[in-house]
RNA sequence: GCCAGGGUGGGGUAGUGGUUAUCCUAGGGGACUGUGGAUCCCUCGACCCGGGUUCGAAUCUCGGCCCUGGCCCCA
Protein backbone atom coordinates (compact mmCIF):
# COMPACT_ATOMS: atom_id res chain seq x y z
CA UNK A 1 0.00 0.00 0.00
CA UNK A 2 1.52 3.56 -1.13
CA UNK A 3 1.41 6.37 1.63
CA UNK A 4 -1.29 8.01 2.77
CA UNK A 5 -1.94 12.16 3.04
CA UNK A 6 -2.55 12.19 6.69
CA UNK A 7 -5.97 12.82 8.37
CA UNK A 8 -8.31 15.72 7.69
CA UNK A 9 -5.65 17.16 5.15
CA UNK A 10 -6.41 17.28 1.06
CA UNK A 11 -3.91 17.42 -2.15
CA UNK A 12 -5.37 20.00 -4.72
CA UNK A 13 -4.78 19.32 -8.05
CA UNK A 14 -4.35 22.45 -10.60
CA UNK A 15 -7.99 23.26 -11.63
CA UNK A 16 -9.06 23.42 -7.89
CA UNK A 17 -5.20 25.01 -7.32
CA UNK A 18 -5.75 27.84 -9.73
CA UNK A 19 -9.44 28.78 -8.39
CA UNK A 20 -7.99 29.13 -4.53
CA UNK A 21 -5.18 30.98 -5.83
CA UNK A 22 -7.82 33.30 -7.68
CA UNK A 23 -9.75 33.58 -5.05
CA UNK A 24 -6.94 34.56 -2.59
CA UNK A 25 -6.15 36.78 -5.00
CA UNK A 26 -9.57 38.78 -5.27
CA UNK A 27 -9.85 39.08 -1.77
CA UNK A 28 -6.18 40.30 -1.30
CA UNK A 29 -6.74 43.23 -3.56
CA UNK A 30 -10.11 44.44 -2.19
CA UNK A 31 -7.93 44.11 1.48
CA UNK A 32 -5.07 46.37 -0.30
CA UNK A 33 -8.38 48.70 -1.67
CA UNK A 34 -9.18 49.39 1.76
CA UNK A 35 -5.96 50.07 2.81
CA UNK A 36 -4.65 46.88 4.27
CA UNK A 37 -1.68 45.24 4.01
CA UNK A 38 -0.13 41.87 4.16
CA UNK A 39 1.87 39.98 6.80
CA UNK A 40 3.33 36.57 7.57
CA UNK A 41 4.06 34.77 11.00
CA UNK A 42 5.74 31.39 11.51
CA UNK A 43 3.34 28.31 10.89
CA UNK A 44 4.57 27.38 14.87
CA UNK A 45 4.95 29.43 17.53
CA UNK A 46 5.37 28.53 21.28
CA UNK A 47 2.31 26.77 22.78
CA UNK A 48 2.11 29.72 25.25
CA UNK A 49 0.92 31.98 22.66
CA UNK A 50 -2.44 29.94 22.14
CA UNK A 51 -2.55 28.61 25.64
CA UNK A 52 -2.81 32.34 27.45
CA UNK A 53 -5.19 33.17 24.98
CA UNK A 54 -7.76 30.44 24.59
CA UNK A 55 -6.98 28.24 28.01
CA UNK A 56 -4.54 25.31 28.33
CA UNK A 57 -7.45 23.18 27.11
CA UNK A 58 -6.99 23.55 24.20
CA UNK A 59 -3.44 21.86 24.05
CA UNK A 60 -5.21 18.84 23.21
CA UNK A 61 -6.85 20.45 20.02
CA UNK A 62 -3.30 21.47 18.89
CA UNK A 63 -0.69 20.37 16.93
CA UNK A 64 1.72 20.68 20.05
CA UNK A 65 5.25 19.16 20.24
CA UNK A 66 8.39 19.65 22.13
CA UNK A 67 11.11 20.69 19.68
CA UNK A 68 15.19 19.83 20.36
CA UNK A 69 15.05 22.65 22.97
CA UNK A 70 12.69 21.26 24.68
CA UNK A 71 10.50 23.74 23.98
CA UNK A 72 6.81 23.44 23.48
CA UNK A 73 5.87 24.46 20.19
CA UNK A 74 2.56 24.16 18.80
CA UNK A 75 1.37 24.97 14.59
CA UNK A 76 -0.64 27.93 14.79
CA UNK A 77 -4.67 27.14 15.21
CA UNK A 78 -5.34 30.34 14.62
CA UNK A 79 -3.90 33.69 13.45
CA UNK A 80 -5.34 36.81 15.78
CA UNK A 81 -2.67 35.47 18.52
CA UNK A 82 0.11 35.33 16.40
CA UNK A 83 -0.87 39.22 14.38
CA UNK A 84 -0.98 40.76 18.20
CA UNK A 85 2.22 38.90 19.25
CA UNK A 86 4.02 39.95 15.82
CA UNK A 87 2.79 43.61 16.24
CA UNK A 88 3.91 43.93 19.88
CA UNK A 89 7.09 42.40 18.48
CA UNK A 90 7.59 44.58 15.68
CA UNK A 91 5.45 47.13 15.35
CA UNK A 92 4.06 49.25 18.11
CA UNK A 93 5.57 52.40 17.66
CA UNK A 94 4.23 51.99 14.38
CA UNK A 95 1.37 55.19 13.56
CA UNK A 96 -2.43 53.99 14.49
CA UNK A 97 -4.62 52.69 13.21
CA UNK A 98 -2.17 49.68 11.62
CA UNK A 99 -4.54 48.22 9.10
CA UNK A 100 -3.10 44.35 8.56
CA UNK A 101 -4.25 41.32 6.46
CA UNK A 102 -3.26 38.17 6.38
CA UNK A 103 -3.88 34.78 4.47
CA UNK A 104 -2.36 31.66 5.98
CA UNK A 105 -2.49 27.77 6.74
CA UNK A 106 -3.86 27.01 10.13
CA UNK A 107 -3.68 23.39 12.42
CA UNK A 108 -6.14 21.35 14.37
CA UNK A 109 -6.22 18.27 16.13
CA UNK A 110 -9.90 17.55 15.39
CA UNK A 111 -11.90 14.89 13.85
CA UNK A 112 -12.46 15.82 10.63
CA UNK A 113 -16.19 16.84 8.96
CA UNK A 114 -17.68 18.77 6.07
CA UNK A 115 -15.80 21.96 6.28
CA UNK A 116 -13.08 20.63 9.03
CA UNK A 117 -9.91 19.89 8.26
CA UNK A 118 -6.69 19.71 10.07
CA UNK A 119 -4.98 21.81 8.05
CA UNK A 120 -7.19 25.14 6.67
CA UNK A 121 -6.97 28.21 5.29
CA UNK A 122 -7.80 31.54 7.01
CA UNK A 123 -7.95 35.06 5.34
CA UNK A 124 -8.24 38.12 7.94
CA UNK A 125 -7.81 41.17 9.14
CA UNK A 126 -7.04 43.06 12.18
CA UNK A 127 -7.46 46.94 12.41
CA UNK A 128 -4.90 47.61 15.36
CA UNK A 129 -4.70 50.53 17.99
CA UNK A 130 -7.85 52.66 17.20
CA UNK A 131 -11.48 52.31 19.15
CA UNK A 132 -14.37 54.41 17.29
CA UNK A 133 -17.35 53.78 16.17
CA UNK A 134 -15.60 53.80 12.55
CA UNK A 135 -12.80 51.37 12.99
CA UNK A 136 -16.09 48.89 13.96
CA UNK A 137 -17.98 49.87 11.17
CA UNK A 138 -15.29 50.00 8.36
CA UNK A 139 -14.17 46.39 9.85
CA UNK A 140 -17.67 44.95 9.32
CA UNK A 141 -17.99 46.80 6.14
CA UNK A 142 -14.45 45.22 4.93
CA UNK A 143 -15.73 41.68 5.97
CA UNK A 144 -18.31 42.00 4.06
CA UNK A 145 -17.23 43.59 1.00
CA UNK A 146 -14.91 40.46 1.22
CA UNK A 147 -17.48 38.12 1.64
CA UNK A 148 -19.31 39.46 -1.24
CA UNK A 149 -16.52 39.08 -3.52
CA UNK A 150 -16.60 35.51 -3.23
CA UNK A 151 -19.93 35.41 -4.70
CA UNK A 152 -21.36 32.99 -1.95
CA UNK A 153 -24.71 33.65 -0.51
CA UNK A 154 -24.20 34.53 3.12
CA UNK A 155 -26.47 35.81 6.50
CA UNK A 156 -24.17 38.54 8.57
CA UNK A 157 -25.35 38.71 12.02
CA UNK A 158 -24.36 41.79 13.98
CA UNK A 159 -24.16 41.99 18.04
CA UNK A 160 -22.58 44.15 20.85
CA UNK A 161 -21.61 42.31 23.93
CA UNK A 162 -22.87 45.15 26.18
CA UNK A 163 -26.40 44.37 25.48
CA UNK A 164 -25.73 40.64 27.58
CA UNK A 165 -23.49 41.64 29.88
CA UNK A 166 -25.89 44.55 31.19
CA UNK A 167 -28.72 41.78 31.30
CA UNK A 168 -26.52 39.35 33.23
CA UNK A 169 -24.82 42.20 35.89
CA UNK A 170 -27.12 41.34 38.68
CA UNK A 171 -25.21 37.49 38.68
CA UNK A 172 -21.79 36.68 40.13
CA UNK A 173 -19.03 36.10 38.03
CA UNK A 174 -19.23 32.28 38.11
CA UNK A 175 -22.60 32.18 37.18
CA UNK A 176 -22.21 34.46 34.45
CA UNK A 177 -19.36 33.03 32.95
CA UNK A 178 -21.53 29.73 32.17
CA UNK A 179 -24.53 31.60 31.57
CA UNK A 180 -22.76 33.14 28.59
CA UNK A 181 -20.95 29.97 27.39
CA UNK A 182 -24.70 27.99 27.51
CA UNK A 183 -26.06 31.11 25.37
CA UNK A 184 -22.86 30.87 22.90
CA UNK A 185 -23.70 26.63 22.58
CA UNK A 186 -27.75 27.73 22.64
CA UNK A 187 -28.25 25.47 25.68
CA UNK A 188 -31.67 26.43 26.80
CA UNK A 189 -32.38 23.50 28.95
CA UNK A 190 -29.54 24.31 30.91
CA UNK A 191 -29.87 27.50 30.71
CA UNK A 192 -33.15 27.67 32.00
CA UNK A 193 -32.48 24.82 34.51
CA UNK A 194 -29.51 27.35 35.68
CA UNK A 195 -31.10 30.31 36.23
CA UNK A 196 -34.94 28.73 37.39
CA UNK A 197 -35.93 29.99 40.64
CA UNK A 198 -34.12 33.57 40.54
CA UNK A 199 -36.28 36.17 41.95
CA UNK A 200 -35.34 38.45 38.85
CA UNK A 201 -37.01 38.09 35.06
CA UNK A 202 -33.05 37.52 33.97
CA UNK A 203 -33.89 34.16 32.26
CA UNK A 204 -36.81 35.51 30.24
CA UNK A 205 -35.12 38.97 29.08
CA UNK A 206 -32.20 36.76 28.29
CA UNK A 207 -34.57 35.11 25.90
CA UNK A 208 -36.19 38.02 24.61
CA UNK A 209 -33.18 39.11 24.20
CA UNK A 210 -31.70 36.37 21.56
CA UNK A 211 -34.36 36.37 19.34
CA UNK A 212 -34.33 40.25 19.29
CA UNK A 213 -33.46 42.14 16.09
CA UNK A 214 -34.19 45.62 16.64
CA UNK A 215 -31.72 47.85 18.47
CA UNK A 216 -34.32 49.80 20.11
CA UNK A 217 -35.92 46.58 21.74
CA UNK A 218 -32.52 45.33 22.46
CA UNK A 219 -31.58 48.66 24.45
CA UNK A 220 -34.61 48.40 26.09
CA UNK A 221 -34.73 44.97 27.46
CA UNK A 222 -31.02 44.92 28.55
CA UNK A 223 -31.12 48.56 29.60
CA UNK A 224 -27.92 49.76 27.82
CA UNK A 225 -26.90 53.34 28.44
CA UNK A 226 -23.70 53.83 28.41
CA UNK A 227 -22.75 52.70 25.63
CA UNK A 228 -25.69 53.84 23.64
CA UNK A 229 -24.18 56.36 21.44
CA UNK A 230 -21.42 54.09 20.41
CA UNK A 231 -23.47 51.48 19.39
CA UNK A 232 -26.37 53.89 17.25
CA UNK A 233 -22.92 55.39 15.57
CA UNK A 234 -21.53 51.92 14.39
CA UNK A 235 -24.64 50.92 13.17
CA UNK A 236 -25.81 54.24 11.15
CA UNK A 237 -22.66 53.93 9.76
CA UNK A 238 -22.83 50.41 8.61
CA UNK A 239 -26.86 51.41 6.80
CA UNK A 240 -24.91 54.42 5.11
CA UNK A 241 -22.39 51.45 3.85
CA UNK A 242 -25.12 49.58 3.03
CA UNK A 243 -23.98 46.38 4.90
CA UNK A 244 -27.04 44.19 5.12
CA UNK A 245 -27.28 42.34 8.33
CA UNK A 246 -29.30 40.75 10.99
CA UNK A 247 -28.27 42.32 14.37
CA UNK A 248 -28.10 39.95 17.14
CA UNK A 249 -27.75 40.88 20.48
CA UNK A 250 -27.44 37.69 21.40
CA UNK A 251 -23.50 36.40 20.35
CA UNK A 252 -22.37 36.06 23.27
CA UNK A 253 -18.56 34.89 22.81
CA UNK A 254 -17.52 32.89 25.72
CA UNK A 255 -13.70 34.53 25.43
CA UNK A 256 -13.25 37.73 27.81
CA UNK A 257 -11.27 39.44 25.31
CA UNK A 258 -14.14 40.40 23.43
CA UNK A 259 -14.75 43.91 24.16
CA UNK A 260 -17.83 45.12 22.38
CA UNK A 261 -19.01 44.68 18.56
CA UNK A 262 -19.05 41.34 17.83
CA UNK A 263 -20.16 39.68 14.13
CA UNK A 264 -20.24 36.25 12.49
CA UNK A 265 -21.50 34.95 8.99
CA UNK A 266 -23.06 31.82 8.17
CA UNK A 267 -22.91 30.42 4.31
CA UNK A 268 -26.44 29.30 2.81
CA UNK A 269 -25.42 25.68 1.77
CA UNK A 270 -23.22 23.91 4.02
CA UNK A 271 -23.61 21.84 6.76
CA UNK A 272 -23.13 21.78 10.01
CA UNK A 273 -19.62 23.43 9.79
CA UNK A 274 -21.18 26.53 8.55
CA UNK A 275 -19.77 29.60 10.32
CA UNK A 276 -17.25 31.38 7.47
CA UNK A 277 -16.45 34.40 8.99
CA UNK A 278 -15.95 35.39 12.92
CA UNK A 279 -14.62 38.57 14.65
CA UNK A 280 -15.26 41.37 16.56
CA UNK A 281 -13.56 44.09 18.78
CA UNK A 282 -11.19 42.96 21.19
CA UNK A 283 -8.08 43.46 23.49
CA UNK A 284 -5.14 40.90 23.65
CA UNK A 285 -2.11 42.79 23.75
CA UNK A 286 -2.39 42.96 27.57
CA UNK A 287 -2.47 39.00 27.60
CA UNK A 288 0.46 38.81 25.76
CA UNK A 289 2.31 41.35 28.18
CA UNK A 290 2.34 44.58 25.98
CA UNK A 291 0.54 48.10 26.88
CA UNK A 292 -3.31 47.43 26.47
CA UNK A 293 -4.57 47.71 23.00
CA UNK A 294 -7.72 47.90 21.03
CA UNK A 295 -8.06 46.00 18.19
CA UNK A 296 -10.94 44.66 15.95
CA UNK A 297 -10.31 41.71 13.39
CA UNK A 298 -12.02 39.02 12.04
CA UNK A 299 -11.37 35.60 10.20
CA UNK A 300 -12.90 34.01 7.33
CA UNK A 301 -12.68 30.33 6.80
CA UNK A 302 -11.63 30.15 3.38
CA UNK A 303 -11.99 26.30 2.72
CA UNK A 304 -15.51 26.65 3.54
CA UNK A 305 -16.26 29.62 1.24
CA UNK A 306 -14.58 27.63 -1.79
CA UNK A 307 -17.08 24.67 -0.41
CA UNK A 308 -19.82 27.20 -0.49
CA UNK A 309 -18.61 28.27 -3.82
CA UNK A 310 -18.98 24.62 -5.26
CA UNK A 311 -17.11 23.47 -8.19
CA UNK A 312 -16.69 26.08 -11.13
CA UNK A 313 -15.16 26.07 -14.48
CA UNK A 314 -11.73 26.55 -14.92
CA UNK A 315 -10.96 29.92 -16.50
CA UNK A 316 -9.88 29.20 -20.15
CA UNK A 317 -6.38 30.60 -21.22
CA UNK A 318 -4.83 30.75 -24.75
CA UNK A 319 -1.91 28.56 -24.80
CA UNK A 320 -0.20 27.66 -27.79
CA UNK A 321 1.09 23.64 -28.41
CA UNK A 322 4.38 23.97 -30.24
CA UNK A 323 4.47 20.67 -32.82
CA UNK A 324 7.63 20.17 -34.26
CA UNK A 325 9.52 17.47 -36.98
CA UNK A 326 12.88 16.64 -36.43
CA UNK A 327 14.51 19.23 -38.55
CA UNK A 328 12.21 21.84 -36.27
CA UNK A 329 13.11 21.39 -33.66
CA UNK A 330 16.08 24.13 -32.59
CA UNK A 331 13.87 26.43 -34.49
CA UNK A 332 10.89 25.47 -32.56
CA UNK A 333 12.82 26.45 -29.51
CA UNK A 334 13.75 29.99 -30.40
CA UNK A 335 9.74 30.19 -31.32
CA UNK A 336 8.70 29.02 -27.97
CA UNK A 337 11.12 31.13 -26.44
CA UNK A 338 10.17 34.11 -28.42
CA UNK A 339 6.26 33.44 -27.58
CA UNK A 340 6.55 33.29 -23.97
CA UNK A 341 8.39 36.47 -23.81
CA UNK A 342 5.58 37.84 -25.49
CA UNK A 343 3.09 36.63 -22.02
CA UNK A 344 1.93 33.42 -24.00
CA UNK A 345 1.77 29.76 -22.71
CA UNK A 346 3.33 27.43 -24.38
CA UNK A 347 3.21 23.95 -24.02
CA UNK A 348 5.90 22.10 -26.37
CA UNK A 349 4.92 18.21 -27.67
CA UNK A 350 8.21 17.03 -27.29
CA UNK A 351 6.28 13.74 -28.90
CA UNK A 352 7.67 11.58 -32.29
CA UNK A 353 4.30 10.86 -33.49
CA UNK A 354 2.62 11.56 -36.53
CA UNK A 355 1.65 15.60 -37.27
CA UNK A 356 -2.10 14.66 -37.46
CA UNK A 357 -2.37 12.90 -34.58
CA UNK A 358 -0.06 15.19 -32.44
CA UNK A 359 -2.93 18.02 -33.66
CA UNK A 360 -5.73 15.65 -32.43
CA UNK A 361 -3.61 15.59 -29.01
CA UNK A 362 -3.48 19.20 -28.66
CA UNK A 363 -7.47 19.59 -29.04
CA UNK A 364 -8.86 20.66 -26.16
CA UNK A 365 -5.15 21.35 -24.22
CA UNK A 366 -4.13 24.40 -26.41
CA UNK A 367 -6.19 26.96 -28.73
CA UNK A 368 -3.66 27.23 -31.17
CA UNK A 369 -1.05 24.95 -32.63
CA UNK A 370 2.39 26.23 -34.24
CA UNK A 371 3.71 23.49 -36.59
CA UNK A 372 7.34 23.84 -37.34
CA UNK A 373 9.23 21.67 -39.72
CA UNK A 374 11.78 21.69 -42.04
CA UNK A 375 10.06 24.06 -44.24
CA UNK A 376 9.26 26.71 -41.39
CA UNK A 377 12.81 26.33 -39.70
CA UNK A 378 14.40 26.97 -43.93
CA UNK A 379 12.58 30.40 -43.70
CA UNK A 380 12.47 31.36 -40.25
CA UNK A 381 8.26 31.21 -40.42
CA UNK A 382 5.58 30.04 -37.73
CA UNK A 383 2.28 28.15 -39.28
CA UNK A 384 -0.28 28.61 -37.22
CA UNK A 385 -3.29 26.74 -36.66
CA UNK A 386 -6.60 27.80 -34.98
CA UNK A 387 -8.17 24.69 -33.45
CA UNK A 388 -11.49 26.41 -33.32
CA UNK A 389 -11.87 27.45 -36.92
CA UNK A 390 -9.01 25.62 -38.52
CA UNK A 391 -7.67 28.45 -40.36
CA UNK A 392 -4.30 27.83 -40.60
CA UNK A 393 -1.44 30.52 -41.80
CA UNK A 394 2.20 30.69 -42.18
CA UNK A 395 4.15 33.98 -41.48
CA UNK A 396 7.32 35.27 -40.14
CA UNK A 397 8.02 34.65 -36.34
CA UNK A 398 7.36 38.42 -35.29
CA UNK A 399 4.26 38.47 -37.28
CA UNK A 400 2.72 34.88 -36.11
CA UNK A 401 3.65 36.31 -32.57
CA UNK A 402 1.77 39.32 -32.55
CA UNK A 403 -1.56 37.51 -34.47
CA UNK A 404 -1.61 35.04 -31.39
CA UNK A 405 -1.61 37.61 -28.92
CA UNK A 406 -4.16 39.70 -30.84
CA UNK A 407 -6.23 36.91 -30.51
CA UNK A 408 -7.03 36.80 -26.61
CA UNK A 409 -7.92 34.47 -24.52
CA UNK A 410 -10.52 31.34 -25.60
CA UNK A 411 -11.51 28.21 -24.51
C1' G B 1 -14.00 11.15 22.49
C1' C B 2 -19.13 9.29 20.44
C1' C B 3 -22.80 7.63 16.34
C1' A B 4 -24.17 6.08 11.20
C1' G B 5 -22.73 4.60 6.30
C1' G B 6 -18.58 3.30 3.52
C1' G B 7 -13.25 1.40 1.49
C1' U B 8 -11.92 -3.55 -5.34
C1' G B 9 -6.15 -0.76 -10.62
C1' G B 10 -5.12 6.64 -11.15
C1' G B 11 -10.85 7.59 -11.77
C1' G B 12 -15.58 4.82 -12.24
C1' U B 13 -17.29 -0.22 -11.52
C1' A B 14 -18.93 -6.07 -11.55
C1' G B 15 -18.34 -9.66 -8.18
C1' U B 16 -23.27 -13.05 -1.31
C1' G B 17 -17.33 -18.79 0.25
C1' G B 18 -14.69 -21.94 -5.11
C1' U B 19 -10.41 -21.50 -12.13
C1' U B 20 -5.86 -16.74 -13.81
C1' A B 21 -11.10 -10.93 -10.06
C1' U B 22 -15.23 -8.19 -14.64
C1' C B 23 -15.95 -4.08 -17.65
C1' C B 24 -15.28 1.21 -18.93
C1' U B 25 -11.91 5.06 -18.69
C1' A B 26 -7.20 7.08 -17.93
C1' G B 27 -1.70 6.11 -18.25
C1' G B 28 2.86 3.87 -20.86
C1' G B 29 4.99 1.63 -25.49
C1' G B 30 4.71 0.52 -30.77
C1' A B 31 2.88 0.75 -35.96
C1' C B 32 1.73 5.28 -38.62
C1' U B 33 5.49 10.63 -39.65
C1' G B 34 3.28 17.69 -42.88
C1' U B 35 -2.47 18.25 -40.64
C1' G B 36 -8.01 17.07 -36.06
C1' G B 37 -8.86 13.37 -30.26
C1' A B 38 -8.65 8.11 -35.44
C1' U B 39 -7.29 2.87 -36.07
C1' C B 40 -4.59 -1.54 -34.88
C1' C B 41 -1.21 -4.10 -31.63
C1' C B 42 1.39 -4.49 -26.98
C1' U B 43 1.54 -3.09 -21.93
C1' C B 44 1.27 -1.19 -16.76
C1' G B 45 -2.08 -1.44 -12.81
C1' A B 46 -6.54 -3.20 -7.43
C1' C B 47 -9.55 -6.50 -3.32
C1' C B 48 -7.24 -0.52 3.02
C1' C B 49 -4.14 -3.17 7.04
C1' G B 50 -3.87 -7.16 10.59
C1' G B 51 -5.95 -11.35 13.33
C1' G B 52 -9.90 -15.24 13.23
C1' U B 53 -13.35 -19.01 10.93
C1' U B 54 -12.63 -22.34 6.54
C1' C B 55 -9.82 -27.31 2.46
C1' G B 56 -10.57 -22.39 0.33
C1' A B 57 -12.11 -15.29 2.15
C1' A B 58 -12.77 -9.41 -1.97
C1' U B 59 -17.10 -12.05 0.10
C1' C B 60 -18.25 -14.29 6.90
C1' U B 61 -16.12 -12.37 11.76
C1' C B 62 -13.12 -9.19 15.16
C1' G B 63 -9.71 -5.12 15.75
C1' G B 64 -7.25 -1.02 13.57
C1' C B 65 -6.56 2.76 9.74
C1' C B 66 -8.83 5.96 6.38
C1' C B 67 -13.14 8.37 3.80
C1' U B 68 -18.25 10.74 3.99
C1' G B 69 -21.84 12.85 7.10
C1' G B 70 -23.66 13.90 12.09
C1' C B 71 -22.65 14.71 17.68
C1' C B 72 -19.07 17.01 21.06
C1' C B 73 -15.86 21.00 20.55
C1' C B 74 -15.03 25.26 17.84
C1' A B 75 -9.81 29.96 19.75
Amino acid sequence: MTLQRPRGTRDFLPDEMEERRALEGGLRRIAGQWGYREIGTPAFEDAELFTIRSGEGIIHEMYAFEDKGGRLMALRPELTAPVIRLYLNEARVSKKPIRWFYFGNCFRYERPQKGRYREFWQFGAELIGMDCAGTDAEVVMLAQALLCATGITFSLQIGHLAFMQKTLSGLDPETRRRVRALIDKRDKDSLEALLDGREDDVLSRITALASCTDLEDAFAISGVTDERDRILEVFSLLDAGEVSYTLNPGIARGLDYYTGMVFEAFAQNLGAENQVMGGGAYRLAHLFGGEDTPSCGFGIGFDRVMASRGVREPSPSLKVAVIATPEGRTWAVKVAAAMRSSGLTVISDHSDRSIGSRIGGAVGEAAIVAIIGGREAADLSVTLKDLASGVQTTLPLSEAVTMVVSRGPCG
